[in-house]
RNA sequence: ACUAGGAUCCAUUCUC
């Protein structure tokens, strides 16, 4: 089972689903049953494609063999659900497994902020917030960058540069995610000062910039027409071996 | 501790 899984997860990564079909297809016939683990995999990889039907199969067909849902697969449908925009059935799926006795931990919390914040909820991303706080779940640094990630995108720039730096002082280390958000913040407002100085807190920290870091930059700096800048950048890239791809 | 599964950043296409 674990061989098939992890097959089955390597081709869905690379978005190979009529292979994932027949590996599933070949365990079966080799009398392998599918466990939790393989029907997580499956279930992300079929919400990709955003085809709840098939999900719903793969749910009836785990009940048929007693089979229900642990905290993970639970909370890898929150993320598909919102992904598709079911916004009703994500919350009606962290309903029942709360009433199932499964406690939602970081990770379930953090689908559920996100899912909210990219669906224009914020009531209710807050609501889930304070959920989390009296549930004694302490947020992580994927909690924070989904927070700064929702409030630069609901135009909230000095809210997110607050939460910046409660996350530091709360000793959670922002990462190459979190500065790359908040670099892409500051450019879309045109804080031009703020960005540098964001850039530069950046390298003091040793953080290595990314292939999305340079994305962001010279993106935006094309956009403003500095193409002086964009041509330094792209040197600097190359010299730190970074493929422009 | 890691040891098959879950959460976070980005551009180019199409439309305006």
């Amino acid at each position: 089972v674990v061989t098939y899984t992890t097959m089955l997860d390597c081709l869905y990564k690379n978005g190979n689903k009529e292979e994932g079909k027949d590996i599933i297809s070949e365990m079966k016939s080799r009398g392998i049953q599918p466990n939790l683990v393989t029907y997580t995999t499956m279930v992300r990889g079929v919400c990709e494609s955003g085809n709840m039907e098939e999900v719903e199969g793969i749910l009836y067909e785990m009940k048929s063999r007693g089979l229900y849902p642990d905290l993970v697969l639970y909370t890898t449908m929150i993320r598909g659900l919102f992904q598709i925009g079911n916004t009703e059935e994500a919350e009606r799926i962290f309903f029942e497994m709360k009433s199932r006795g499964i406690f939602p931990d970081v990770v379930t919390y953090t689908a559920m902020i996100n899912g909210f914040l990219r669906s224009g909820n914020k009531e209710k991303a807050t609501s889930i917030v304070c959920e989390m706080e009296s549930n004694e779940v302490s947020p992580n640094l994927f909690t924070y960058n989904v927070l700064i990630h929702g409030l630069i995108h609901t135009g909230n720039m000095e809210k997110a540069k607050a939460i910046f730096c409660e996350m530091k002082r709360r000793g959670i280390s922002p990462d190459v995610v979190t500065f790359n958000t908040m670099i892409s913040g500051f450019l879309s407002f045109d804080l031009w000062e703020g960005a540098k100085e964001i850039v530069c807190e950046m390298s003091a920290l040793g953080i290595q910039p990314s292939v999305v870091t340079f994305i962001v930059l010279t993106g935006k700096l094309i956009r403003k027409g500095r193409f002086s800048q964009v041509d330094q950048l792209l040197r600097f890239m190359m010299e730190k071996d970074e493929s422009p791809d």
